[in-house]
RNA sequence: GGCGCCGUAGCCAAAUUGGCUAAGGCAACGGAUUGCAAAUCCGUGAUUUGUGGGUUCGAGUCCCACCGGCGCCUCCA
């Protein structure tokens, strides 16, 4: 079985074929920082940094580019409305920079607590100026655009193969009532590759038409030609970046260079609040850190992981809770097994247990090798859990049986999935042993006033130590505990 | 109006390149374990995939119609 992934170009699900083996280019659109992320965001760069995560676990080298928009932006149509960041900053009263340097350290705050792996370049569309200006030049100088009182426009008109990702028709945008020519455009469909800078309008560079800055598609056509190559293996964004965005970065790479672009498009669905999508304009936003206050941040991430990328997903808070109870279960069989590893007598792995470490495996690279369905990854996950707490009660279990699960656990949900981690904070803290006396001579106490029968005594220690977090699992081995 | 998506057990959700008994999570119920609990383990659910037709040896998966919900076509991951 090999990597298939659905290629929004052909709308069809192609096999995984690198460009140049085992190098892939990954290029993802990033955020425009001019406020705190949402659960929309976390869903898209969840789901990217699994595709990122499952290439490298299959051996590929990957280059992950992930841009920062801090100039450009748009706050109307692609050529009319105001610079977000710029709009912004005004309001604040801060440097547009500045406002944009807080958001982003935010931003990648936020992702680190989701378990979202950096991108290996964060390139910002402020520093690339140059690069976006020779663009623009070079698509003037091909006939690709025109220039009009210091604005810069992209002609749709010069690029037949426009709208063959959105399956949009040039036609249709001039005949449709809702788009009207405005400005200096001469079709409707024409995009701005550089604005003319208003008076008082704080980011701007000299450019061959005058102090001015750049649009915003043509950031992502720089940045990851300059760091990718003018062809590259994976485009990803969010579905409701397709129309215009995707669109015009193909019209302008494409033009400009002569090569196809991106091979494979992955577009990520979208998030919704009551089955309306979440968006920043229609105010029904939960902001990630909002979240975090409620719920761990893996918690989300597993919910999201548990359904498809490209399916939307519904927030709720009903189905993070159900998410919360799924998560302790799983990272509880991991702790158990941990915990289990280090009493364990030493001997070789069972081949049980070998049989079982190799079924799993097979059903979690299968789901995961079509089209990244990180729901089946999980159910395959889901059902080791039940057989590494079985295996973690048995005192005849094995280090080598607890080791190969735990193996499991690793790679596969911790990896691939960025769920299980590598240790956990209550596993070998510097109070630790302490602790773990302080609670013993607890539960001794405990176990002598059972053997006397004197419940009230035994129930009063057991109702002290959960009153701290501290729960107490009676078992045939003795009594053991974990924290809440 | 144009393009496109979705409707699977109480809830979330996978399988949609037509084909083994329709994953998994949450909740519920039964059993094991326990002094009682908690945790854990085992087991129980869809003769059936919005509705009605059609194609096929075979359809949740393809086609048609209808009902319901959503996205893009202006900014949004």
């Amino acid at each position: 079985m090999a990597l298939r992934v659905y290629n929004s170009l052909s709308r069809e699900h192609e096999a995984f074929e690198p460009l140049n083996p085992p190098y892939v280019g990954v290029y993802v659109c990033g955020p425009t920082v001019y406020g705190d992320a949402h659960i929309g965001h976390a869903k898209s760069y969840i789901a990217f940094d699994l595709v990122v995560r499952y290439l490298r676990f299959l051996g590929y080298k990957v280059r992950y580019v992930q841009n920062i928009t801090d100039v450009g932006h748009l706050t109307d149509d692609a050529d009319e409305g105001e610079d977000k960041i710029a709009r912004r900053a005004a309001l604040e009263q801060v440097h547009p920079l500045q406002l944009a340097e807080t958001y982003a350290r935010r931003y990648f705050e936020d992702m680190d607590r989701l378990n979202v792996l950096r991108p290996d370049i964060s390139p910002r569309a402020s520093g690339h100026i140059p690069e976006q200006i020779a663009l623009t030049e070079q698509l003037l100088k091909t006939g690709h655009a025109y220039e009009v009182n210091g604005n810069v426009y992209f002609d749709v008109s010069s690029f037949p193969e426009y709208g063959k990702l959105s399956r949009r028709r040039i036609e249709e945008a001039e005949s449709g009532t809702r788009v009207e020519i405005r400005g200096d455009k001469r079709h409707a469909a024409d995009f701005a590759l550089w604005k003319r800078a208003e008076p008082g309008h704080i980011l701007q560079w000299d450019s061959p038409w005058g102090r001015g800055y750049p649009g915003w598609h043509i950031e992502c056509s720089c940045m990851s030609q300059k760091y990718l190559g003018e062809t590259f293996d994976i485009h990803g964004g969010g579905l409701e970046n397709m129309f215009p965005h995707h669109e015009d970065e193909i019209a302008q790479s494409e033009a400009a260079y002569g090569h196809p672009f991106a091979k494979y498009w992955l577009h990520n669905n979208m998030v919704t609040v009551g089955g309306q999508k979440m968006g920043k304009s229609l105010g029904n936003f939960t902001t990630c850190r909002d979240a975090f206050t409620r719920y761990d941040p893996l918690v989300l991430r597993m919910v999201i992981l548990q359904g498809h990328y490209r399916r939307p997903f519904d927030y709720t808070e009903e189905s993070l809770a159900a998410g919360q109870t799924g998560y302790e279960r799983l990272v509880g069989a991991v702790k158990a097994v941990r915990r289990a590893m280090d009493k364990a007598p030493a001997g070789e792995a069972d081949d049980n247990v070998k049989r079982l470490a190799e079924e799993t495996e097979k059903r979690f690279r299968a789901a995961m090798d079509d089209d990244f369905n990180s729901a089946g990854a999980l159910a395959a996950l889901f059902d080791l859990v039940g057989d590494a707490n079985t295996l973690a009660r048995d005192p005849k279990a094995t280090r080598g049986s607890l080791e190969r699960v735990d193996d499991l656990f690793r790679r596969l949900g911790g990896d691939v999935l960025g769920l299980v981690q590598d240790r956990y904070a209550d596993d070998a803290s510097g109070t630790r042993q302490v602790i773990d006396q302080l609670i013993g001579t607890m539960l001794d106490m405990r176990a002598q006033a059972r053997k006397n029968k004197d419940f009230a005594m035994a129930d009063r220690i057991r109702d002290q130590l959960t009153g701290m977090g501290i729960v107490l699992e009676d078992g045939p081995g003795g009594t053991t505990w974990r924290m809440e």
